[in-house]
DNA sequence: CAATAGGAAATGT
DNA sequence: ACATTTCCTATTG
């Protein structure tokens, strides 16, 4: 039983900014393929609202703190966590998101979730928030807060990364202060299962010290935790000497935080009853996602929501966003953006086929053909370096930290083209391009490989190169795939006029031209 | 040492 | 034909 807790800060409830309008060049620019739903999506935050269309953006004001975990469902303890669902969390006034279903992943939570808006001043962000430079943008309720709030968004991501730092590895990691998470979810993932495995079997001598600090900075950053266990908070400055000489003290902060955080998300996923995966879904569970998920985006409740879903998990999967619109024109398209997030998530984690789900009968034939990237073991099996397979391994099972920003599952504003019933994995021709894109929009799947810059200007960076190339690699079902190589491909863009250098080029860091920034 | 920059050729669709 | 992919050399920080 492996988990991990996420941080981020999510923020407030509302988003009356005033609309950028822009054309949507990129949409006439964007293939009809389900790719293109991401792409497009990728910055409907600063899409005009459209009434009626429910949206899962990034909200912009209030800065809040939201937080989330996730892990595996659990096969065990999961009858003492349903007891404990996320409502007792709600004392301090400080209600967690109304449960994410997904187990591996936490999703967004909808515009209005009641969240606590004292964490703004959360410590050791602050610095950042004049560090850009390039925050000079058209619009103003959006810029400069909408950055700042995109770094807490983004979990694992260190805010140093925006920073001078080149990589999200070098010097800058060493601060402390402002560091909740190492900028590699992939680290974080193995941290986690470390520590948590450590824990459980030997509280004593956590040998792994580096590791832990991230953790524990995360989790004694995590104020939420401690308000609502009525905790004395700790002071982050003991821990910034020696954490070995005071390992001691915080070791039961942890594991209330990781209680905390499992249980809450266990009570999730118990709750709906549901597979990780999509496709093992029954047509009662589908119902029952579907539901949660209008619930969650407060949507409002599909009458007749049998009748009109009568397929199972896996038909629902392949159902296209036009037959979602179509059968739920108000939430159609959230709910088909949504399922597409369930999906890609799984099936960035091959290995965590959960065996504690209901299995139905005839639901193994779904994944070879609808999830190839399911077979990413593929190639990460042999020639890769062991390390290599530890990561996936420990990836697998243990969900993808889902920042619950869903800007990816935003449904685009405009119903969109999109034909294809939405598979995650497969091959297609997808261009580079669109998939950075699909990546900065949801990192939910990315974790914090790739993350926007500047969103306004289309400017990003790539935080683990290995990790984007890998997962580039896979959707290309090129296995030798490595930065080195998708570097080249985008440096073909340069030409292209689909990216340009930044102004100040720094390291990793790229911008889209003008209609691929929109 | 990893990243950046391109040239050039190979490849897959 | 096109969009990379692959390989490689040189340069840069």
């Amino acid at each position: 039983m492996e988990y991990e807790k996420m941080l981020y800060l999510a923020n407030g409830s509302e988003m009356p900014h005033s609309p950028q309008l822009k054309p949507q060049p990129f949409q006439a620019l964007t293939p009809p393929d389900q790719y293109s739903a991401y792409a497009d999506n990728f910055d409907l935050s600063l899409l005009p609202q459209d009434a009626g269309i429910p949206t899962t953006v990034y909200q912009y004001n209030a800065p809040q703190i939201k937080i989330e975990c996730a892990w595996d469902c659990p096969t065990d303890n999961q009858q003492q966590q349903q007891q404990q669902p996320a409502p007792a969390y709600a004392s301090s006034g400080h209600q967690l998101i109304p449960p994410p279903a997904y187990p591996h992943s936490v999703y967004p939570s909808p515009q209005s979730s009641p969240l606590q808006s004292e964490f703004a001043s959360f410590g050791g962000y602050g610095k950042f928030h004049g560090s850009y430079d390039c925050l000079s943008s058209p619009s103003p309720s959006l810029d400069a807060s909408s950055i700042k709030q995109e770094l807490h968004i983004l979990p694992p991501s260190p805010p140093e990364s925006n920073c001078e730092t080149p990589s999200p590895r070098s010097a800058c990691s060493e601060s402390i202060k402002a560091e909740p998470l190492d900028s590699s979810d992939i680290e974080s993932f193995i941290d986690l299962n470390a520590l948590l495995q450590q824990q459980q079997h030997q509280a004593q001598s956590l040998p792994d010290t580096k590791p832990d600090h991230q953790l524990l900075r995360e989790c004694l950053e995590d104020t939420t935790f401690q308000k609502k266990h009525n905790l004395r908070p700790l002071a982050l400055e003991s821990f910034i000497g020696g954490l070995a000489e005071v390992r001691g003290d915080f070791e039961p902060v942890i594991s209330l935080a990781l209680e905390h955080a499992k249980r809450e998300a266990d009570a999730i996923c118990m709750e709906l009853q549901i597979s990780q995966d999509p496709n093992a879904w029954t047509p009662s569970q589908v119902h029952a996602w579907l539901r949660s998920t209008l619930a969650q985006f407060k949507l409002p409740p599909a009458a007749n929501l049998e009748l009109k879903f009568s397929e199972d998990g896996a038909a629902l999967a392949l159902l296209s966003e036009e037959e979602f619109m179509r059968r739920l024109p108000e939430s159609g398209s959230t709910l088909h953006a949504q399922l597409e997030i369930w999906k890609m998530a799984y099936a960035d984690q091959p290995n965590s086929q959960p065996i504690q789900q209901q299995q139905q009968p005839g639901l193994d034939l779904w994944p070879p053909a609808s999830y190839p990237m399911l077979n990413l073991d593929d190639f990460n099996g042999d020639s890769e370096d062991e390390e290599e397979m530890e990561v996936e391994a420990a990836v697998a099972p243990t969900p993808t930290p889902i920042a619950a920003v869903t800007a990816a599952a935003t449904p685009t504003s405009t119903p969109v083209k999109r034909t294809s019933g939405g598979r995650t994995g497969g091959g297609s021709h997808i261009h580079l391009w669109q998939f950075l894109k699909e990546l900065l929009a949801s990192p939910q799947v990315n974790g914090t490989a790739i993350r926007w810059i500047d969103r306004t200007k289309g400017i990003f960076k790539i935080e683990d190169s290995v990790r984007v190339a890998k997962l580039w690699g896979r959707r290309k079902n090129r296995p030798a795939m490595n930065y080195d190589k998708l570097s080249r491909s985008i440096r073909q863009y340069y030409k292209k006029g689909i990216m340009k250098k930044t102004e100040r080029s720094q390291r990793l860091v790229y911008q889209f031209c003008h209609p691929y920034n929109q």
